[in-house]
DNA sequence: TCCACTCTGTTTATGCCGTACACGCAGTAG
DNA sequence: CTACTGCGTGTACGGCATAAACAGAGTGGA
């Protein structure tokens, strides 16, 4: 067993895999245990059962049991697609990452309850953290500020997918809905009268056709975003060379070509058009 | 001791001490506790040795361990002030309280690892959540929207809070800066050349400056839900009566004075106008 | 052949944790 | 005097991560 986490994680995969326990197969049994019961009730005990052996046997193989779950994250990370198709407009490619990672949250929900800011990226996580700073190269934002977005964006997913996965926990754990159970606190509603905006919310409807938690939030996101964007944008017109001045898609924020017509031109393309309007029409 | 949750946060302070073990003793002890050591540092056994009682002791008081939180989550919000001066504009009330909330997980790094969704709020956490929906009456957004925004407001600050005090504690845990520890971890930076977009960003120097998380962050947040709201706005004017139809302030979104002169107004009060104006010198 | 060494898995034990349960004791109301 | 209630204690159970010593099997060299 390698003792450098580092190692460990970016380590090949034995090609023909021997009898007895194996660092991959541990991965993936406490994969399997953890989607089930989620990470705290994943423990060394548990993995070491589900295989067979003793608890102490998976030592040899894996430093601890926070190593364990750095194997676990970039072992879930693989299931990130690379081949996504290659859209146009950040916008949308970030949507589409912000949506997949979502995905895969639902199918290992354990992934938001990671905790910690000390985990060594393995190579499927840095791939997958590549490939969404890359849908933001060729807007007008600075460096520091295409990381900030994509840190802002991740957060922004597992601050989500932990809500979700709390809510089923309890649901489980307990049997009782989370609607059931929170529809017999009475004698919490008793008191709520008191507060005037809770209340006139309340009798609004508020509460009763909550919107999609993750789609608003990704929606007001990439809307802030897109602002800053624009902001960076005008702030490169604005100081290109007056003769080389060319507008960008409202879109995706390409340059325009010269409209043809009298008529300034916003989209790039009639798919970028068809995105934004959309989009409109969407809410 | 009562045993519905709801009685217990909402019970009141008995108002002159008895000798012994009280509510209010033991969430003190705990909220100590945990601002030195964090949530996980927090046991039943710690908080009564600090006490000078027995373990089982707390139990006659409190319920168990998720209670005792639930009474220190409660015993932290009675930190938000109540008289903040009632700025104009929903963006900087909403920034206000944002900050203000930010100011109080610093003292609390605690609060933003509590986890769990049935967590019944006592007085003081209702109290500040009234005063938060509060802040968006009068935009034009819809009550499930002004209750969405809300909650994504909140699940940010805690992610950002999460981050913060993760940090913190790895450092105190392992006498390590997060710089010196991520420095040292050169096996893995020897295998970040594959990465395209990771090495262009790092030779730009996008991780030498980085943006600060926080404020970053609100301000795209904040621009989002502006967005959201002027297309409220928008809406709201257009399905107006013609005849009655009035502007809204850009900044505010209050109704705006019909014009004097010929050019049509933008902003309803200097005031408005100037914070406009701040906002993008700001940046 | 024998020895040393390594690799893999086991056994045992330590020290945390939350909390169930039975008990002791003081004050009090009937 | 008695029964009861409220408060604090002591002991014990089952769970957790993991340190340390150990056992056996396979292997390479003398």
């Amino acid at each position: 067993m390698s003792h450098d986490p580092v190692e460990l994680l970016w380590r090949e995969e034995e090609p023909q895999p021997r009898p007895g326990l194996s660092v991959g197969r541990i991965v993936r049994a406490a994969v399997e245990l953890a989607d089930a019961d989620g990470l705290e009730g994943l423990s060394m005990r548990k993995v070491a059962d589900r295989l067979g052996f003793t608890t102490m046997s998976l030592y040899r193989h894996v430093p601890g049991r926070d190593q364990l779950v750095d194997l676990m994250r970039d072992e879930a990370m693989s299931e990130h697609p690379t081949d996504l198709p290659q859209r146009e407009g950040w916008r949308a490619r970030l949507a589409a990452i912000a949506r997949q990672a979502w995905e895969i949250r639902r199918r290992h929900p354990w992934l938001a309850e990671v905790r910690g800011t000390r985990h060594v990226p393995g190579p499927h996580a840095v791939a997958h953290y590549d490939h969404m700073l890359a849908t933001l190269e060729g807007t007008a934002l600075r460096p520091s500020e295409v990381i900030a977005v994509i840190g802002l964006l991740g957060r922004f997913v597992d601050a989500e997918a932990l809500l979700l996965v709390e809510t089923r926990r309890e649901e489980r754990r307990s049997g009782v809905s989370e609607e059931e159970w929170w529809g017999s606190r009475d004698s919490l509603y008793e008191r709520l009268g008191r507060y005037p905006t809770i209340t006139r919310l309340w009798e609004s409807g508020g509460w009763d056709h909550p919107e999609d938690s993750f789609e608003f939030g990704l929606r007001r996101l990439l809307d802030g975003v897109e602002t800053l964007i624009r902001e960076r944008d005008k702030y490169r017109d604005e100081t290109r060379d007056e003769s080389s001045r060319a507008e960008t898609c409202q879109e995706c924020g390409n340059e325009l070509e010269p409209a043809a017509s009298g008529r300034p031109r916003v989209y790039c393309s009639r798919a970028c058009r068809q995105r934004a309007y959309r989009r409109r029409k969407d809410d």
